[in-house]
DNA sequence: TATATATGCAACCAATTGGTTTCCCAAATA
DNA sequence: TATTTGGGAAACCAATTGGTTGCATATATA
């Protein structure tokens, strides 16, 4: 299956696993114990994950960590970068609009 | 239903549709001609982003034009910024590194 | 006023999703 | 070696999704 990393963070509780695995890697048990869920239900979306490549596993010993591939989180703010462009050209608009006013008053 | 931003930007029309009427608001079937899909289609990915106040309709006759809420995309902007901390913060700890190799070297 | 056009909405459908249950395998431990 | 433990994979299920078709409504236009 296609993968993409929108559909991945289209989920509440894959959201909340990428925010708690972010600080540390952690195994799918101690990920479960974190919301009311099974480790199965985690282990499922950790797949999803792991897909998309925005989180690798690292085995050891019978363990797996999952670690966050943070720059992964990249590829959603170089997205957004073509809308803030235009945010902030809209703010600098409203900037030059107010030091237009403001000269006008004197 | 409960609409959320991160799910109505995971559909890659529902992306396509955001990038097109950013520039300026378009009807649903100015928006349908971009893409090979019917005007339904467009008008079911519209009132999902409609719903999550992506999107705005504005009645102009029998015309309705949707206008893109870019503030609402900052929502998802706020969300990254935890992690825009820690990808920043490890390069920060690079260039520290690179740092103190430069001085031991001298 | 009759017709054409822009659009929404409901019903339906196949595919996908998130979740559960069950089973299997490998590593740790008694 | 036998048992426990961590975790993946498959089968199944109900709910949701993206899409289509058909119909209704309101505005334009002849």
């Amino acid at each position: 299956m296609r993968r993409d990393i929108f559909q991945a963070i289209a989920d509440p509780t894959r959201r909340a696993i990428i925010v708690l695995i972010a600080a540390q890697a952690m195994t799918p048990n101690a990920i479960a114990e974190h919301f009311d869920t099974t480790r199965q239900a985690v282990s499922k979306h950790l797949k999803v994950l792991t897909e998309c490549e925005l989180v690798q596993p690292q085995h050891r010993g019978r363990e797996i960590y999952y670690q966050l591939e943070i720059d992964k989180m990249k590829e959603i703010d170089h997205w957004l970068e073509q809308f803030r462009k235009i945010w902030e050209s809209r703010f600098e608009q409203l900037d030059n609009l107010l030091e237009t006013l403001k000269k006008q008053q004197q």
